[in-house]
DNA sequence: TTATATATATGCATATTTGAATGGCTGTCT
DNA sequence: AGACAGCCATTCAAATATGCATATATATAA
């Protein structure tokens, strides 16, 4: 290997974007918690080093010169670069360690979560992961998870809120299932199987308001746990709410009557208490749900 | 812009980089021009200041842990752009100025140097070229010219040569004159004009060695100048010998008897004085011309 | 085992870099 | 015009980083 062409100052290549960035030496310092003289004096160092000037020094401020517009690109560069490892140091950071409790529903874990896992490990290989899986909302106050993925909107204002994605329900079934329906309006449909979520008629009501006649003799399974709806539906029989990025994965499932319905909108929300925020462990979890499963 | 992720110590990440590839500090050092102890201070305090260990100690040299594993790659990515930025600094040197004269032929003058003379200004603002644009093989050692491209491997032992390609010539017409003589043989073709280089019998004699009884009368032009040979072809009339990648460019030119000529094999030299190659100006020049004009 | 070569770690004198204070310059607002 | 705010350059003492000399550890080979 040859090194000989990275050995000027990277420090001062540093001070060179930043100045770049900021438009001046003081504003730069200010930015970087050091001195203007300092950054003054890497920029000089800099320039002599590579015999090529930088700047042009026009009364307030400075501002690039033509050679120096060519050069920002590459320090630009390692300041991605530089910006990568400092993210990844932070998760391998040996106090960056413990466990940290994330609530979330069991389609989100199974779905979403499952595959990250290998990617997390590598991420932050100090941290241990508690899963909180149920569809019950976990009281964050009280410490029953640290983070949390929702889809409503949490209203309390000690807690910190991430909006990281929206997703549609549709009512889905076997396509088999379907077939036996297809092309009837809602209303013209007798008898007709429902996966419901609980005992409220939330679910009864919606449907009614989209003219669709539901009553709760149709509902043949009541249950919570969306895994096993999801598991019931592909048997076929019986239609149940489903998200339709996981329906999409199964070529076998269809959407009901989606000329009669629109859709429900479920905005996704990632949920951490406000004073946990500040932990490096919880916070880096925080961050790194936000940047897999955001948008 | 948000820059506290940058603030370690960049320096101390090339060092990370070096002790990582090179194995040891002592290595590392002495590829880098610096002392073992500064090496090694510079690794315990990036692990001191990202609290993560990078390098485990042991006995003879180092090895790198798996946290130092995964950071590996973004210092590498950091050093790769910094190698970028020292090589396009160079051309923008202040000290890398004055004229160089480039000897090479009016082809590669006119369709493959005039194409980059803009990126070349880019390259190195402060450098004047001088082309010397003929046929004739001019002398390095008499300064006629810093750098030439020639298509014989220059013998004298006291210049750089570098290969950076090699093309192939055909004998090209225009194809409404070709069409004339479709399918027949070389030698079945009587009164086949030719365009001749010079008055030597180089020419006739190939034609001659691949069953194409070429005579001296059949040499309607001859010419040296490449791009008037060229522009006699295309008018019709007449066959002339022309590297392929510039025929490419005239959709009217075909290659006649192609099934019965095995191609002329040119390979481009770059070729440069000894003792200029130590001038930074020539030098860049004679980079710049290798890895824009290289396979 | 012992000698050797090569590695890392440490103490210390020296060289370099840094920040606070200061002065000078430029553009702006009243 | 004059006061002011914001910037860059310089000075100097203090903090920091560096290299040399050297002590120590670990493989390899006689």
């Amino acid at each position: 290997m040859d090194w000989k062409h990275i050995q000027f100052d990277w420090n001062h290549a540093r001070a060179f974007l930043v100045v770049a960035d900021e438009g001046s030496l003081s504003a730069a310092g200010r930015a970087l918690g050091m001195s203007q003289p300092t950054l003054g004096r890497q920029i000089s160092g800099l320039e002599a080093q590579l015999n090529v000037t930088l700047f042009e020094r026009v009364g307030k401020g400075l501002s690039l010169t033509q050679s120096g517009v060519r050069l920002y690109e590459y320090v630009k560069q390692m300041a991605d670069a530089a910006n990568q490892f400092s993210l990844v140091a932070q998760g391998q950071s040996n106090d960056v360690s413990g466990e940290v409790c994330i609530s979330l529903t069991e389609l989100d874990a199974y779905f979403r979560f499952a595959p990250l896992i290998a990617k997390f490990k590598e991420y932050a290989p100090n941290i241990q992961l508690e899963l909180q899986v149920s569809n019950t909302i976990s009281d964050l106050k009280r410490r029953e998870a640290d983070v949390a993925i929702r889809y409503q909107r949490p209203t309390q204002p000690d807690l910190i809120t991430k909006k990281i994605g929206s997703e549609k329900a549709y009512l889905y079934g076997h396509k088999d299932y379907i077939k036996h329906f297809a092309n009837k309006a809602p209303k013209d449909v007798s008898n007709l199987q429902l996966i419901g979520f609980d005992h409220s008629d939330q679910m009864k009501d919606y449907l009614v308001s989209m003219g669709f006649p539901a009553h709760k003799d149709q509902f043949t399974v009541i249950c919570k746990n969306q895994l096993v709806q999801l598991q019931m539906i592909l048997q076929g029989g019986a239609l149940a709410f489903l998200p339709d990025h996981i329906a999409a994965q199964y070529p076998e499932l269809e959407p009901a009557f989606i000329e009669y319905f629109t859709p429900i909108e479920l905005d996704m929300w990632l949920v951490c208490h406000r004073e946990l925020h500040t932990s490096k462990k919880v916070r880096l979890v925080f961050d790194f749900l936000s940047e897999q499963l955001g948008f």
